[in-house]
DNA sequence: ATACTAAGGTCAAAGAAAGTCAAAGTTGAG
DNA sequence: CTCAACTTTGACTTTCTTTGACCTTAGTAT
């Protein structure tokens, strides 16, 4: 873990703590972390996007700030838009994305989401052609209708 | 056996230890004994492959790595003969009842077996050819191989 | 209104790993 | 001595991170 986004995405959860949200000031963080402040976008874009299950806003100006917080949505729509924004091809990365969001919305558990990872994983769906990412696509699809369904009682 | 490769190896396995898994750069490492970087893959994927009992995962770019885990020994017997069994292609029958042996001999819970079934459907994997039971061969394996590894989340 | 200052946003280029693959080199059994 | 299997190397690719130059927006002081 030599990498500094990573340490600066742990700052950010451990602030964070239970709060639904907190604002961040992009410039003090750059400077206290030592890192171009577009560093903190970047951040913010890989590992606090729709997918994980955070929004961001933010102001510029004086006094400007951003704004992090965790979608606390209805759980349905929030399915729902996640489908929309699977469309035809899924990269590994967003697919890591979508599935962390889930655990975030406790749709599923950390240990099925590992698994999930290992078999959307580039590894498991490589193939020949390249048609990798349209199959991801369908399998998250597939996994989030599922999800969707609401549970008939162990039946 | 005066042969590079195998001091690697030899370092590589004291270097570990007892530990379940261990990071490693793969351009100090090759540094540091004097090869072409892409040597160190060779040694990776010849001496600590999953048939020796071994695992790795790596992630590029600033700050990346190569984990390398050890597979526990009791996990890795039972699951040897069925990555065996799968050969190159998987139906969906196959498919679940390896599954289904998998929640009966608590390698797996019944809750991740259902995910794991939704997104190795045909549905998930309907491909304009007919790939599709190569690629779950694929997924089936990565997944059994995985199972293998010994435990050390929560970092 | 106008201009200055203090935020934050965007995007592309540079940098830092690791992966792949095939060609070239070595070695040991027969 | 030869051939096959194993090792070593290097050129090229892919992925992820970090930086910097330039842009936009908001508040504040003439």
């Amino acid at each position: 873990m030599a990498n500094i986004s990573d340490v600066i995405e742990k700052f950010i959860i451990e602030t964070l703590g239970d709060d639904v949200f907190m604002d961040l000031s992009r410039n003090e963080l750059a400077e206290f972390f030592n890192v171009a402040p577009s560093q903190i976008n970047y951040v913010l874009s890989t590992r606090f996007n729709f997918e994980r299950g955070f929004l961001t806003e933010s102001r510029r100006g004086g006094g400007g700030y951003i704004r992090l917080s965790r979608l606390v949505n209805s759980k349905v729509d929030f399915l729902r838009d996640l489908i929309e924004s699977v469309g035809d091809e899924l990269e590994y990365r967003q697919a890591l994305s979508i599935l962390s969001g889930l655990v975030e919305f406790d749709k599923i558990t950390s240990e099925e989401k590992e698994k999930l990872e290992w078999v959307m994983s580039p590894k498991s769906l490589a193939t020949p052609l390249k048609i990798e990412n349209s199959i991801r696509a369908k399998m998250m699809k597939n996994l989030l209708m599922n999800l969707g369904r609401g549970h008939y009682e162990s039946m």
